[in-house]
DNA sequence: CGCTTCTTTGACCCTTATCAATGGCTGTGG
DNA sequence: CCACAGCCATTGATAAGGGTCAAAGAAGCG
């Protein structure tokens, strides 16, 4: 039984835009069913090609590139109204994988559906746009941290940001945000190593900066974080939703 | 004296996309203007907003990031055929800078004829996307770079790309293509110091893998070097224009 | 309850950063 | 035409941040 859209939980969060009925009654075509994913499976493998694109409803997960030598770099933490496997769509077939770090929902459009999105709904075709600008925009800034900041700073970015998302998300409970990943999994997001990853995390235990425990995470100290890691300060307008 | 686009040099270049006639015309209407900009001049501030935005023409940059305390990163570098500014249409503003590194020339487009393009040119509004998702990957596959690969890896790897994209813009000449960065610059996008980076090229060079000099690049080793750094193969599709 | 997966901790070492100069090229002005 | 300034490339010496190895706890799960 899925979610129609006019129901969609996302679209309730002032967070994201808001549809016209318009918009709301293409969608609830254009979306062609759901999809659930188990924790630890892949959504989209790497070289995969896929007739379909996804956007995720409910669920965690991550987007990780695997090296020739098995070497594996996380690229980036995917929440809640974010689009999965435009990629596939572009480009011939993915560069990356898509994995599903708790149970995901997926929202399932079909490629073939895209072209009648662009000739048809301007304002949803300028989102897409939206949406990928803004994922480019924060590749840029991990870029950044990888190139620039060392382990302290790295993991404090990678947590204000991961904890800013997930509480305009409305995933904050009494102040802690779900943070279902591994330790090994933000190590290969910011290239640490899992050791140094995990005695980094110790240390701002013991600080009281940041508390990641039992696949949650509270921030006790979240400007300190920011100032530490000088994480940007983010414009909050809504973001388009697919 | 402008460029019109029917006599654009980069149409005529197989590795780009060919336009209909219709588009053709409507990008004719579209291009307000074009603008040059001198060597080691900033096209684009970070933090600014822009009521245009530009595609290169002609010439080469870079883009950066600068941090609070000063870092610099690079995040890439600029070549004939890059979309330019979209970051401040749909973002309030630019998160990173736009430098010049030879003379540039960019062709002008406004943001008023934006929503133009989007519900009139589906195939315009469609090959932007494209371009932004091409660049999303890109920068993945940058973050993969930085996060797991070691200084001649990241270094042979930056090297390879370059090459092979100003090959393909027909840059180069007798296996010379121009390299008109600084080393700093280098430096600077593989997140290494200007030291180390010398001592690699340095390296490199009496191994006859990379011979960069006078502002040119030449790889006699290509294939060694790709494989060192694990360049992976690319798609050689064609990629679509503006 | 035993197995597997993930986290934690200690010891050691290597890659890369930092510091400090020198060398080279280019353009400008006396 | 030479001297000087500025920018960039080059090189050597030293230090540190983070990687690797190894092994012991915790914690989830069938």
């Amino acid at each position: 039984m899925t979610t129609p859209c006019h129901a969609c939980p996302l679209r309730q969060n002032p967070a994201f835009e808001d549809f016209t009925p318009q918009e709301l009654a293409f969608m609830e075509r254009f979306k062609i069913g759901e999809l659930t994913i188990e924790p630890g499976r892949t959504i989209l493998m790497q070289g995969a090609q896929s007739p379909q694109f996804y956007t995720v409803l409910r669920g965690q997960g991550l987007r990780a590139k695997t090296l020739e030598d098995g070497r594996r770099q996380v690229i980036s933490f995917v929440l809640p109204g974010d689009l999965v496997g435009l990629q596939a769509m572009v480009m011939r077939e993915m560069q990356h994988s898509v994995e599903a770090s708790t149970e995901v929902t997926l929202c399932v459009f079909d490629r073939a559906g895209l072209w009648d999105l662009f000739s048809s709904q301007p304002q949803r075709a300028y989102s897409l746009t939206w949406l990928s600008a803004v994922e480019e925009n924060f590749l840029g800034e991990t870029v950044a941290t990888l190139g620039q900041r060392d382990a302290v700073q790295r993991i404090a970015w990678a947590l204000v940001r991961l904890h800013d998302r997930l509480t305009q998300l409305d995933l904050s409970v009494d102040g802690w945000v779900p943070m279902p990943w591994r330790q090994q999994d933000l190590a290969d997001a910011m290239g640490l190593s899992l050791v140094h990853t995990n005695k980094t995390l110790a240390r701002m235990r013991a600080e009281r900066l940041a508390i990641w425990q039992g696949r949650r995470l509270a921030l006790p100290a979240r400007e300190m974080l920011a100032e530490l890691a000088a994480v940007e300060v983010e414009g909050t307008q809504p973001r388009p939703l697919l």
